[in-house]
DNA sequence: TTGTTCATACGAAATATTTCCTACCTTTGA
DNA sequence: TCAAAGGTAGGAAATATTTCGTATGAACAA
């Protein structure tokens, strides 16, 4: 199943931190991104629930979500679709795209090079 | 404004095609999307002009529809926007996962190690 | 014990997006 | 001429997504 805006913004967050409650969900999106109802946050991990895009455990009270899926699993998946859809499949154009005009630090190029080197 | 999934479809649509009608818009998705009736096209096309995400030429009867920015320009915004969020703006983190799992043509990555090369 | 705090569940409203029906006008071909 | 074909406009329904109020129960501190 394919996440929404918001739903992406929750897996973010259980990404980055590992397992976690509605809670501490609820106030990372308040600090790092924008004011949200607890009461929201809540039906939109449980609808993740039901999706099965997150599992909880609910032994304790305080229900623990963590991620269905890998991280990379995820990520790859989208990251195809948006190439698809976007660049009609094709990777190299994406990334011309992506270094075209922005500006990129030369650690960050130096890195890329070194990894395409070593996919030979 | 940032357009939605469907928008998208039309702008792809438009990149490709140049200027059209929303027949010849309609004719294209049925084509190589889905199934979609022409007066949702219609609609869709009607929005996105109110929005500002393309113009028209209403000089004939057939009303000719153009992305009202450059695709380049758009594609970019989306993209920088994707890899914001999704790998925290980090560029190199998002190819690393492109050509990670993903089997990629001899001759694509060699496109981009050239690409690459000259940005210098 | 008892009231305050904090948890889940759930209905339903608010928004955003998508779809299509229908009215009405112009063009075109018989 | 006039019916058929094909165009736009716009309302409104259908869906999808997001938001939040409120009921209810468990935990905890006074």
């Amino acid at each position: 199943m394919e996440p929404t805006k918001s739903e992406l913004e929750i897996l973010q967050v259980l990404w980055q931190h590992g397992p976690s409650t509605v809670r501490f969900v609820n106030d990372t999106l308040n600090e790092e991104k924008r004011a949200v109802q607890y009461s929201s946050t809540l039906k939109l991990m449980q609808i993740m629930t039901d999706k099965g895009i997150v599992t909880r455990d609910e032994s304790s009270m305080k229900h623990v979500y963590s991620p269905a899926e890998e991280e990379g699993k995820t990520k790859t998946k989208l990251l195809e679709r948006f190439v698809d859809s976007m660049y009609n499949g094709s990777a190299s154009s994406l990334v011309m795209q992506l270094f075209g005009n922005k500006s990129t630090s030369k650690e960050e190029l130096d890195e890329i090079k070194d990894f395409l080197k070593k996919l030979d």
